[in-house]
DNA sequence: GATGAAACCGTTGACGC
DNA sequence: GCGTCAACGGTTTCATC
């Protein structure tokens, strides 16, 4: 997969707004419509844009507050770092989920509508599982950046 | 702001999908078309959608690794963490800081193309602040989990 | 395989109810 | 609040090089 620099451009472009006119992109590479249109579906088919979504505020819905949560298993073992994983990634309120290297196996950004609903979460993922040997958590107090930019160009 | 249940379906269909089709959104809803505009229009200038992004592959552009940075502050003070949040912020290669409670004052996600790339990171990031009393890298072995995505509904 | 033109489909905004 | 319609932008197809 290779990149030329227009593609670069197209994708800072639409990696800051998806809705960009494709004239704009045009005249910004200075490439025809139809051919930014066309790298555009290449750069999707080859995996270098992966999807395009509304980036919704967790405040406007109730989700008021943040965590980052390190988890350290029992075991460092295939079977039980595969089923955390998967735990994790099927917990709404878990918006990411990295496997680490250091102290941590794990670390979580988690969002709960209040304390109450973090305790809740932490049950399901922690207290009700015996591969958790310990966890400990750092509340968020600003997201100074969020997103998931990448730098282009 | 109040969200109604309909609400909650386009912000939903919209996360997963930034270009869903109003006629699908609307069929869902039981809404009609033009109304699933309006409230998309109104939910944008509420704010509850931020923005609509297209995510790249960090992978496909030559990010081929992530850290999780803990970074302490000298003092604890305003115009300090002001500043490095500032920094962080300015720096393209920070994906996300999160200004947090416990041991470090802030928790960063960044992107480098390699090891030297990210150590480079580190001098204009941390080695060359003197308001930075320390920091502690771990390395990403695999983002389970990614995006923003919030839970909804 | 890449380009441009044109027809088609979805979205947007204005108008009227 | 609701639908209708015209204008705009995006997508697909096709002919051409």
């Amino acid at each position: 997969m290779d990149i030329s620099p227009s593609d670069l451009i197209i994708l800072r472009m639409l990696q800051e707004n998806a809705r960009e006119r494709l004239e704009t992109i045009a005249t910004e590479t200075g490439l025809s419509v139809a051919t930014v249109q066309r790298r555009i579906r290449n750069l999707k088919a080859d995996g270098a844009i992966m999807s395009e979504n509304a980036l919704i505020s967790p405040k406007a819905v109730g989700y008021a507050m943040t965590f980052l949560v390190f988890v350290e298993l029992e075991h460092e073992r295939i079977d039980q770092i595969d089923a955390f994983r998967r735990k994790a990634k099927a917990e709404a309120q878990v918006q990411q989920c990295y496997y680490i290297t250091g102290e941590a196996d794990f670390a979580l950004i988690a969002l709960a509508r209040d304390m109450e609903d973090y305790e809740q979460l932490t049950h399901r993922l922690f207290f009700q599982d015996s591969n958790v040997k310990r966890f400990r958590t750092s509340v968020v107090m600003d997201r100074t950046k969020v997103g998931m930019n990448v730098p282009l160009g």
